[in-house]
RNA sequence: GGCCCGUUCGUCUAGUGGUUAGGACUCAGGAUUCUCAUUCCUGCAACAGGGGUUCGAUUCCCCUACGGGCUACCA
């Protein structure tokens, strides 16, 4: 399938919130890459953050990428479980003087920063043995920074092209805390390089903390994967879309009635092209028709109304089966009691005017109880007065004698009577079916009746006969 | 402040040194229909601005503007 050989990519999100939009298309994009190349997608749990890692987002993520349909290979690596790794890892570099002890406090570096400096000064880059040793003693903490050499690195992202950055814009960044625990740009690097991830992609936040990282690769003397770093999804106000400015965790669409593949088909779309015209795409087929190099740069806006009507197509060409299994997993009450075979029915009818599984469950009601009220606007506008009384009781009582129920015996009776009552057809149908649904739009109204059944469509009408008596 | 990245209809995007700048969503109008929806047709709507290079730039270069990212003992 492809030239490369044995990828191994990774997601590795970090359990402080729950899965959202921009993690999931990140997710998504290794899916696709990783499969399209018939290679390994793996899934790393970044919790060296102590304090806002939490189990439960833990959970949540999984469950996440589950229902996506992103399933990873083997078991997921918890950083917080490879401390010890870290911890040799800093020893070495300290050992080497690749990195260095840093006295300097919390308050006095923000000062610094206040005062529009925004680099580190190096103040502890060049203590004496016997200044280190002074301040251990003294029992100060101390964080680690990485020896900055001078120079310049380049690297050639798969989706930004060649990036050129001159040392001198990097500072000795901090690989380990005052509590001896590493942080982010160290334990990427030993975890990749473990792992033997092949390509590293992910957001494009990310992309001026890679040469940080090809300076640890570089330092650790270990070899240094592809980077391909992808655009952000903007808001409305095209700002990137966060937690923080309510992107919607992916829970929420599952929630809202949105398969797991038509929210992938739209999150592919989202900075990426297939090279066609064709929007519509199975997870299958984004597998085969998947590149990196057809990623752009530009962040993308996140646009609810197109994700609905990609919802829409996914839900007509869905099958029957599956659209039922979806709605009962959001909602398990839903048309208990009726055979599968109505079930099937009610679904058909309703399939090309939902766009969402959430539709089908808000437009189904009145296949399974009577109208509590009738939709007040089609009310006034489509049983005036109790000309329509007339008419729609004659077209009951012919009803009653309906032998073969079936939508073309209902379909003629009414435009039979229509016709000797010299009205026209709609003038029957509208008021019918405010009777038997309570509002005004729906499914043919033949189809739907042969559906409810002979009983309950003279017992509606009877209700409404009783409701609508005007004069 | 510094560094990096980006800029084609409102949104997602295609595209080229010479095109009537194409498609999709949305919106408007029409056809079909028992309504709504679907489907089909039509329409509205874009190359950020200024300089170059060139016979010719939306396309190549520079500047400006705007937007985004990073600049954390977050990832």
């Amino acid at each position: 399938m492809s030239d490369v050989k044995n990828t191994k990519v990774r997601f590795a999100p970090s359990p402080t919130g729950q899965l959202h939009l921009g993690s999931a298309r990140t997710a998504l994009f290794n899916y696709l890459f990783a499969k399209h190349t018939n290679g390994q997608f793996y899934m790393r749990i970044e919790d060296t953050d102590i304090e806002r890692s939490k189990q439960k987002y833990v959970d949540q993520i999984c469950a996440s990428m589950r229902w996506l349909g992103l399933d990873w290979d083997g078991e997921p690596l918890f950083q917080s479980t490879r401390l010890d790794v870290y911890h040799s890892v800093i020893k070495t570099l300290l050992e080497t003087d690749s990195a260095y002890r840093c006295f300097c406090s919390k308050d006095i570096l923000e000062e610094a920063r206040n005062e529009g400096l925004f680099q580190y000064s190096g103040t502890c880059r060049n203590l004496s043995e016997d200044d280190i040793k002074k301040h251990l003693n003294s029992g100060e903490g101390f964080v680690v920074r990485l020896q900055v050499p001078k120079g310049n690195t380049k690297f050639d992202d798969m989706i930004y092209g060649s990036v050129h950055v001159d040392h001198q814009e990097i500072d000795d960044f901090i690989i380990a805390r005052s509590d001896g625990n590493p942080t982010y740009n160290l334990v990427v690097v030993v975890d990749d390089h473990e792992m033997e991830i092949t390509h590293v992609i992910r957001g494009e936040d990310h992309i001026s903390n890679t040469p940080k990282q090809i300076l640890i690769y570089n330092v650790l003397g270990f070899s240094i994967p592809q980077f391909a770093h992808l655009p952000m999804i903007l808001g409305p106000d095209k700002k990137r879309l966060s937690k923080r400015h309510g992107a919607p965790g992916i829970q929420q669409f599952k929630d809202d009635g949105y398969l797991p593949d038509a929210l992938l088909n739209y999150l592919a779309l989202l900075g990426w092209n297939p090279g066609s015209e064709n929007e519509i795409f199975t997870l299958d087929e984004l597998i085969k028709s998947f590149e990196l190099d057809q990623v752009h740069k530009k962040g993308a806006v996140y646009d609810e109304v197109k994700l609905s009507w990609i919802s829409g197509q996914h839900m007509m060409r869905m099958g029957t089966a599956n659209i039922l299994e979806g709605i009962h997993e959001i909602n398990s009450e839903w048309g208990k009691g009726y055979e599968s075979r109505y079930l099937y029915s009610v679904l058909d009818q309703l399939k090309q005017r939902s766009k969402s599984l959430r539709e089908f469950i808000d437009q189904s009601s009145y296949y399974f109880s009577d109208p509590e009220s009738f939709d007040e606007k089609s009310s006034r506008k489509n049983w005036k007065d109790d000309n329509t009384n007339t008419s729609v009781n004659t077209f009951k009582n012919y009803l009653e004698n309906i032998e073969n129920w079936n939508s073309e015996e209902i379909e003629s009776a009414l435009r039979h009577i229509a016709e000797e009552n010299e009205i026209s057809a709609g003038k029957l149908i509208h008021p019918t079916r405010l009777a038997l649904s309570g509002v005004p739009s729906g499914p043919s109204l033949f189809a739907m009746m042969e559906l409810l059944g002979k009983d309950v469509c003279i017992r509606r009408l009877n209700k409404a006969l009783e409701t609508f008596p005007q004069s």
